[in-house]
DNA sequence: CGCGCGATTGAGTAATTTCAAATCTAGTGG
DNA sequence: CCACTAGATTTGAAATTACTCAATCGCGCG
């Protein structure tokens, strides 16, 4: 379970077993099923998740029930709705289970401990702080550089996996189009 | 002018005189005039840059010499082509001075060595990077969610200055529309 | 076999783009 | 103070693209 954990983290900063060992006391597992929300509309966000096993998606549903994707997250990707997390609001986005998935949950205050004791883990959480930066600013960049088309086909590149695992109704709303356009687009 | 520089950091962590006459050893100032570029497509990208005054857009230029604005940078903020700085790669944006602009430079050397050697820098820096992170998240979501009316209200509810401070192509280049269809949206 | 979910297709409507032309505005030089 | 110009903005009209709503298709599962 851990050592999943260990190995990203060492992808980035080595640690000896000791301290790997205090920093897996921070975390605690937990495991959920297809479907299952790990965080709803309105919650308080406690804790930012680290996905081992499975599949989530963070989507934000506006006010015509309509689901909009912000992101998927597969193994190894941190997720939670970081404004709330970070800010300590109610959450405006919802973290779904679209397979059955087993995360390992950090809350607020064990990151800050986390991150206060150990120089080397706040390295490791601006590494992936500033690699989360960078995404987010190359997808803005693909809705304005690219139409639809284009990015379901970075899409599919960057995560061929994808397209297996999640209905296209949801890429679809990944990507910004309705299901119809999509379903157009390779005709 | 380092004063700037030291508001904006102590608004997140605080310092001893001591501490912040070594932080400013790691910058650099740099004037630019109206229309400077201080990244060009295929630099190298040696700084970050914090704004003291003027204001600043990062733009990609797609294959038919259309510009897309990612990011305007007013006073207080970050810029630079992170993907570019941080993997030591050629820039694929561009950053232009939209108005005559002072900036203090920050080299990822100096970046790494201020993150390195003092724990409260790199906290600075790891909040300013969760920061942008969500900035960035909230944009893609308005993407998603607003159409281009929406958007350009929300823009200008945030931003009030920026409206006297650039032309409407611009803004209509950093919305995702045309100049035709923005011109057209409040009317 | 038939139900239900997801994907596709069709038709009409709405929104956006493009290209071209007209208008407006701020700054310059006479 | 005025005329002029360059850049910015607006407007018009046709063409494209995407959306909605509805119907149909395909397939796995009980």
């Amino acid at each position: 379970m851990f050592e999943v954990l260990r190995t990203h983290i060492e992808k980035i900063i080595k640690l000896t077993d000791e301290e790997f060992e205090l920093v897996a006391k921070h975390f605690t597992i937990q495991t959920f099923k297809r479907r299952d929300y790990i965080i709803q509309k309105g919650d308080r966000v406690e804790h930012s998740y680290f996905v081992i096993s499975g599949l989530l998606m963070l989507a934000y549903t506006d006010e015509s029930a309509k689901q909009h994707i912000v992101s998927f997250a597969m193994e190894d990707w941190w997720e939670t709705d970081f404004l709330a997390y970070h800010s300590q609001t109610k959450a405006t986005m919802s973290l779904q289970c679209l397979e059955d998935t087993q995360v390992l949950c950090l809350s607020l205050t064990n990151y800050k401990q986390l991150c206060f004791n150990s120089h080397k883990m706040e390295h490791f959480f601006l590494e992936k702080a500033n690699g989360g930066h960078i995404g987010s600013q190359q997808r803005i960049l693909s809705f304005l550089t690219s139409g639809a088309k284009e990015r379901y086909e970075q899409l599919l590149k960057r995560y061929p996996s994808l397209l297996q695992r999640v209905p296209k109704t949801l890429i679809a709303s990944y990507l910004g189009v309705s299901r119809e356009t999509l379903s157009r687009l390779y005709t």
